[in-house]
DNA sequence: TCCGATACTTAACATTGTTTCGTAACGGAT
DNA sequence: ATCCGTTACGAAACAATGTTAAGTATCGGA
C-alpha cells in the first residue's frame, strides 16, 4: 500500500478513498488483468481448425503466464474471496471477454467435428483438463523454476510437449473420426 | 510467528533461538514436508508395470495435494529463496526420499520397456510434463476451486482424465511398441 | 459571504516480523 | 560454598505495513 502510494505520488490514505481496502484494490486489478488476458486470446480466433486452435490457446496461455508472472500469480495462483459482488465489467460466457468460455467453445467445436474423444466427459471436462495441463507448466515454472533441485527443461519445450501430449491423448481414435 | 509462539507456548523470541528467521523456519518445515511427501510414494513401488505406476504416481500426487492443500501450497506454489544451503536431511536422486527421482526413474523404465514415445524428449522431459499436468489439477483446485466463475467438474474426475489423457498422449504408438 | 462537497494529508493505531537486553537456572572448576 | 560461563528463555522495544480518525485546503454555487 505505502509502496503503491509512493509510486502514484499520493499519500497511502488516499487509496482508501477509491478502494475499500487492499483486497478490493487487488480484486479490481485482477478484473482488469482478466480483460487484458481475454484480449490476448482474440488472435487465436483466426485459427479455424478447432484442434489447432486448442493448441494455440494452450501455448498462448503459457506465453502470457511467463511474460506476466506476477499477474498470473494474482489471477491464477492466489485465492480471492468469493468474487460474487462484481458481475460488472466482465461478462461470463462471452468468449470475447471470458477466456474460459473461448476454450470451452473451441472444445465444443472440436467435439462436434468428431476430433476429440467423447468417453472422457463433456466440453467442460475436457476444457478443464486442458487448462490444468498448461496451467501446471506455468505454475511450476513460476514457483519452482529457480529451484536447483530439478534439472529443468526449457519451459517453452515443456509447454509444447504438454500441448502435444494432451491433444494427442484427447484426440478421437482414427476409427471413430468422421473425416 | 506470534501465533506459532502461542501455539507452542513459548515466547516469540524463543523461536529465533532455533531458526534464523521466518523463512528459515518455513524452509525447515518444507524439508520435513518433502520427506513425508516422498514417503507417500513408497506404496506405488508395488505397482510393477511402469506405465501403471506412472498413473498411480499422478493420482497419488493429486491426492496428497488435495489432502494437504497448505503443505502443497508451501511446497509447490511458493517460491523459496535459492535453497542451496541444505543438502542435509534429504537426498536428491534417491527415489526413497526424492519423489521426482522416483517419477524420473519410472519414466526411464517405461521408456526402456518401449511403452512411451521417444520423439518428445528424454526421461526428464516426459517426467516434467507429467508432473506439470497433475500439478495443474491440484494448483487450479487450490487457487480457484471456490471460484464460482467456472462450473468445476469434480477434481477427482479431472485428475483421472488428466492422467488418462497424458499417459495416452505419451504412449508409444502400437507400431513402435516392442513385446 | 457562507456553505457544503471534494480531494487530499498528517498523525495515530494495530498487527506482525525481528532485535536488544536482561535474567533465571544449571553444571562444573576452584 | 563460591564463582563463572553456558544455556534457555522472556519482556520490551523497534520497524514495516495495513488501516482509521481527524483535520485542512480548495472550489463551485446559493
Amino acid at each position: 500500500m505505502r509502496k503503491i502510494a509512493e509510486r502514484i505520488e499520493y499519500s497511502p490514505t488516499t487509496i482508501y478513498l477509491h478502494f475499500k481496502d487492499k483486497q478490493a484494490l487487488f480484486q479490481e486489478l485482477c478484473a482488469v488483468d482478466f480483460l487484458a488476458f481475454a484480449r490476448v486470446f482474440e488472435r487465436v480466433l483466426k485459427v479455424k481448425d478447432p484442434v489447432e486452435r486448442l493448441r494455440k490457446i494452450g501455448l498462448t496461455y503459457v506465453k502470457f503466464g511467463l511474460e506476466h508472472p506476477h499477474h498470473h500469480r494474482l489471477m491464477f495462483m492466489t485465492p480471492h474471496t468469493p468474487v460474487d459482488p462484481e458481475p460488472g465489467s466482465i461478462q461470463k460466457g462471452n468468449p470475447d471477454q471470458d477466456a474460459y468460455a473461448l476454450l470451452r467453445l473451441t472444445v465444443e467445436q472440436a467435439l462436434e467435428a468428431g476430433a476429440l474423444r467423447t468417453d472422457l466427459g463433456d466440453a467442460d471436462a475436457l476444457a478443464q483438463v486442458l487448462w490444468s495441463g498448461v496451467h501446471g507448466v506455468v505454475a511450476l515454472q513460476i514457483a519452482k523454476g529457480n529451484d536447483a533441485w530439478i534439472d529443468w527443461k526449457p519451459v517453452a519445450k515443456t509447454a509444447e510437449r504438454m500441448v502435444e501430449a494432451m491433444i494427442h491423448g484427447l484426440a478421437a481414435p482414427r476409427a471413430a473420426r468422421r473425416s
